[in-house]
DNA sequence: GGGGCACCTGAACAGTTGTTCAATGGGGTG
DNA sequence: CACCCCATTGAACAACTGTTCAGGTGCCCC
């Protein structure tokens, strides 16, 4: 019928396009064919659920930005990166947005246990990329006064800001350069007081 | 009893904390100390309250940008402005995030013309960016052939990249930092294809 | 003081939500 | 064939939601 990991896939999908109150239970039970109450001989609850989805979520960011933290070319895999999570097609326009954040705006209504798992899933994907700064910076690309954790979280933010903008504009071509910029300011001067 | 800009700001604040759905209508009336249908005389329905929430927010920011705009010392006056939205002290965590953002992650759930009502206060607070970047240009502290729409578009994405983690955060002197780095990077080189 | 108007009241409605649970059915074992 | 185990079922529950409305209240103007 359906495993575990394609239960997680479609409820990712849904909670990550709807939100998370959004989203009903009846909706997944509906989108997988089963019948109200089946979901609950796998999950324990609807926040447990949401629980999953977060790490499930996290894990897959997490590995792309290690992936780019491999590549030879740093900046051309950071280039890469952008530009393949921001500019998703127009039928995948809401995976522009980030569930984390989307999640984020709706955390006053989760339970104490899927706030903590957003929170180790933030930290996660903060630690992507510090590895991807510690490959750019081993590379010899980048300033080497400023930490490499300094810099992670810069990447995060103009991740995180693009993000929006790439959601709401129409025009792909303006992401493409502030992408270009960033990899501009990425490798120009930073703060002395860090 | 309770005129209409104090309802606004009851609302707003409660929108602002908890998002949309998750703020319901005896929410808003126990805060005003009103009883079940009290609101409705004023307010046609719950789309409606937010639909002016979003309009009365948008204003407040603009206002915010636009004077801004009109200090002498263009760059200072930014960084005030960024240090001003971004620490706000613990009590008012909360309005670190962007109430418009945190609808957006909603949107799937709001009215049609709360939608319109939305997209409208983006452009709004697009439109304050620009004027932003209108004044720091003509006070001559930029690259003058970049596109003024450009330098606006590129500031709200650092704004919206920064609210983020300051609200996660738990440093804020990291957050100067970022805001620094963002004034030298303004200042700087531009990609020559825009 | 009387009339009208705007507001307020609070019970009630219909719809949706997450969740439960007794009944069901099918597949494997003796 | 008879037995048992376990996932599935779908009806039902209680809590909550936005919203309505007939009746009450208080205020202002004539």
């Amino acid at each position: 019928m359906s495993d575990r990991t394609t239960m997680l896939n479609i409820a990712t999908d849904l909670f990550w396009r709807k939100g998370y109150q959004a989203t009903s239970m009846r909706d997944i039970q509906q989108a997988l064919d089963l019948r109200p109450g089946s979901l609950y001989s796998r999950f324990q609850s609807k926040s447990e659920l949401f629980e999953q989805v977060i790490v499930h979520y996290a894990e897959q960011i997490l590995a792309r930005l290690e992936q780019s933290a491999l590549e030879k070319d740093g900046l051309e895999a950071t280039r890469q990166m952008f530009i393949q999570e921001l500019l998703k097609p127009e039928e995948q326009r809401y995976q522009r947005q980030c569930l984390l954040l989307n999640a984020m705006a709706e955390s006053s209504k989760l339970e104490d246990r899927a706030a903590e798992a957003l929170d180790d899933a933030m930290a996660k994907m903060l630690q992507g990329f510090i590895a991807l700064a510690i490959s750019l910076q081993q590379q010899n690309l980048l300033c080497s006064v400023t930490s490499v954790d300094k810099i992670g979280q810069w990447l995060q933010i103009q991740f995180v800001g693009l993000r929006n903008t790439a959601f709401v504009s129409r025009n792909d071509e303006d992401i493409v350069y502030f992408i270009d910029k960033l990899l501009i300011d990425l490798q120009h001067q930073w703060p002395h007081n860090g």
